[in-house]
Order: C-alpha cells, then sequence, then structure tokens
DNA sequence: GTCTATATTTCGATAGAC
DNA sequence: GTCTATCGAAATATAGAC
C-alpha cells in the first residue's frame, strides 16, 4: 500500500529511464550542456552508454526535456503567486521570497544553469518563458500601481530577483574563497527571507 | 602621428596574436569555455587553426589569459572604490553605481561569463578573487558600521551587486522573449543609476 | 531491455611545405 | 610567420549478441 508507493519512489527502484534522467538533471544542472558528456549521466546513473541512446536518441534530446522541466521550476512557480486575487501586496512579497528562496536552496544551481544555458543558445527558449502575460500583467502590477504610481514594475522585478537569485549565482566564489561556508551561507539565506520584504516594502513607500 | 597611432589600434592592422585574442574575449564571454571550439576563434580571427596553436599551444593556455582579464575586468573596480578614504558612504554608493552599469552595459555578458566559469571550474579561482581582504575589511565597511550597527554588510552587497549585476544575467530572457529591446534596457539600467543608490540609502536608515 | 564492441564524427593539436 | 593537410584522442551514436 502506501509503503509499496514510497518504494517504488527510491533511488535503487526507478525505472531505467528515470534512473537515467535523474542523472541528467544532475550531470547537466552541475556542469552545463557543453561541458557534459554522456558518459557522465550514464555513469552517474550507473548504466553504460547504450542505454542513454536506446532511451533519448541524443544527448539534445534528453537536455531539452531536462531543460523544459528546469525553466518551469525557475520561473512558473512565481506567476500563480504574483496572480493570486486574495492577498495584500505585502502579503504576496512575503510568501514569494520565503518560497523562492526555500526552492532556491534546495536548487542552488538552477539560476545559473538555466540563465547560461539561455544565453548558450537564446533561439532554443522563444515561447518558454512568458513574461508579457503572467508578470507584467499580473495582480502585482495592478496593486503595485494602485500602490504607487511612480514605479516602473519592471524595476521593482529586477531588483526583487536580484536580491533573492544574486547570492546563489555567486556562491561559487564564496566557496573558493572561502569568505562563506556552507552552514554560514544557508544562515544568510534565512535571514534575508526577512530582510529581503522589509527592503522592498521600502521601494513602496 | 597621432593618425598613424590610431591606426595601430584599428582591427585590421591587428598583430595576428591581438587578432586571436580579440576573437577569443568574443568567443569564450559569448559562448563559454567548454561549449567554444578553437575553430570558431579561429574563424573569428580570420585565421586558420595552425596559427592558433602557434601562439597559444593549446586551448586552455588562452582560456586562462582570457579568463584573468575578465575576472579582474568584473571585481577589481570595485575594491579601489570601497576603499577610497576620501568619501562619504553615500559618495561611494552614487559613484560604484554608475561606473559600475557604465561598465556593465559595455561588457553585458561578462557577469554570467565569469560567474558561469568559476562554478564549472572553481579550484581555477582559489587566490583570484580575495574577497576578504579587499571588501569585507575595505572603508566602506567602517564607515557602514559606523552609520548602522545592525546591518551586516554581506547582506547589503549581495542587495547592492544583486541590483546591478542581475539585470545582465537575466538580459538574455528579456531579449529572447521580446519584452524588453535593446534601446529599452538601456534605458531602464540608466534610471537604476539613480534608483539604485535611493534603494540602497533607504537600506540604510 | 541490456550489454559489449565498434562505427562515425568532432575537436584539439601537430607536421611539414612555403 | 603562415598555411594545408592530417593525426590521434575523445565523444556521440549505432550494431548486433544475449
Amino acid at each position: 500500500m502506501m509503503a509499496v508507493i514510497n518504494e517504488q519512489l527510491t533511488k535503487e527502484n526507478l525505472s531505467t529511464e528515470e534512473k537515467l534522467k535523474e542523472a541528467a538533471r544532475i550531470v547537466f544542472t552541475k556542469k552545463g550542456y557543453a561541458a557534459t558528456k554522456t558518459r557522465d549521466i550514464a555513469d552517474e546513473a550507473g548504466l553504460n552508454l547504450a542505454l542513454f541512446h536506446y532511451y533519448f536518441r541524443s544527448k539534445e534530446k534528453l537536455f531539452e526535456i531536462i531543460m523544459m522541466e528546469k525553466v518551469q521550476q525557475l520561473f512558473s512557480f512565481i506567476a500563480p503567486a504574483l496572480n493570486n486575487p486574495d492577498n495584500t501586496l505585502e502579503e504576496k512579497i512575503d510568501w514569494i521570497t520565503a518560497n523562492y528562496i526555500d526552492m532556491l536552496l534546495k536548487n542552488p544551481d538552477l539560476p545559473i544553469f538555466v540563465l547560461s544555458e539561455i544565453r548558450n543558445n537564446p533561439e532554443r527558449f522563444g515561447k518558454t518563458v512568458q513574461l508579457n502575460t503572467y508578470v507584467l500583467k499580473s495582480h502585482f502590477v495592478k496593486q503595485l500601481a494602485e500602490r504607487k504610481k511612480d514605479i516602473n514594475p519592471i524595476q521593482l522585478f529586477l531588483s526583487f530577483l536580484g536580491m533573492m537569485v544574486f547570492p546563489f549565482i555567486s556562491k561559487p566564489i564564496f566557496e573558493t574563497t572561502g569568505a562563506v561556508n556552507e552552514a554560514a551561507f544557508k544562515q544568510l539565506m534565512d535571514e534575508r527571507k526577512l530582510l529581503i520584504p522589509k527592503w522592498i516594502k521600502m521601494m513602496l513607500e
């Protein structure tokens, strides 16, 4: 019953296809498309190279699957929150900050992976992200216009997202210089869950 | 005389070595190390592959030269400004914002290039960036401590840098979605030169 | 479906003529 | 110094036995 269902979700009992996908998620997000070798993925999955091609035909094909997932993970989570009609501007800010930082703590490589792959191959992402519809015409933006007319929502978003995302993009620097270790970083990010909303609200005064 | 000197600086009259370096700057920063082929660089320079190896021996060697330049360009510019003993906290914030954004407008690919290469190969950058000495013990941090005791300078830096750098990291998304074109982006960044200092000063109240 | 062996292509690097 | 032609390794992809 429940036990059986859970058991199917453990690593060992994944299907071969899922083992390869999971390995691809790890290796692609850590090294990027170009630096990833198909052998790395097969090795990470504990399988051989032929199975990789049996299930996914090519490196490119599997990458597209993973990339779509990751873009979704990074962006789509914010759109519903921006369009929740049942809470205030302040509540939206609080909720998004706390939950987005938590998500990033679980997926620290996600932003730099997605953003650098988009840079490397912009053509591929024509319609993947629909910025206009869900962000620039969101309920959040309407509430913002009522509150404070003289602020460009794009400027606010750039700062809001920048404050949340930048620490994760620059994390490798802190780690290599030894300035901030793993535990200290987690601590800083937990503090930011309160700091960022406080700062954003100041900008709305 | 002057005309002759200027002429030596035009593309056509560069030495073969400089042509290759310049081509490498363009291709490496645009595609990253792994996705760059030595042939791409030779093509970009309008030369053949053998010359590449004649001057630089290997892809790795030339990359290290370019990477060192780019890390320098991205970071070292801020350290002196943070340590200027002759101006106030506010003046430092104003100056850094205006000049850093201008530099980024001229080198929009710089941050994502450097940050993603550091992620891909953290070992290489053990001592390249000296965060502790020049940033965390800077004159800026001393002035900050006098002004506002209850703020962690790291938190402020993360927000300050994030607000400046993030727009450039996420620029490819705006471009591919068509939400913000080249001219509009420039306009937004010019506005940010005033917005960011205003916001940072609010955080110090 | 899975594996070993191998084909095919790409890419970094070199040899050798001019 | 510069170029054409190639080598040799590495990486993607496939063939074919089990």
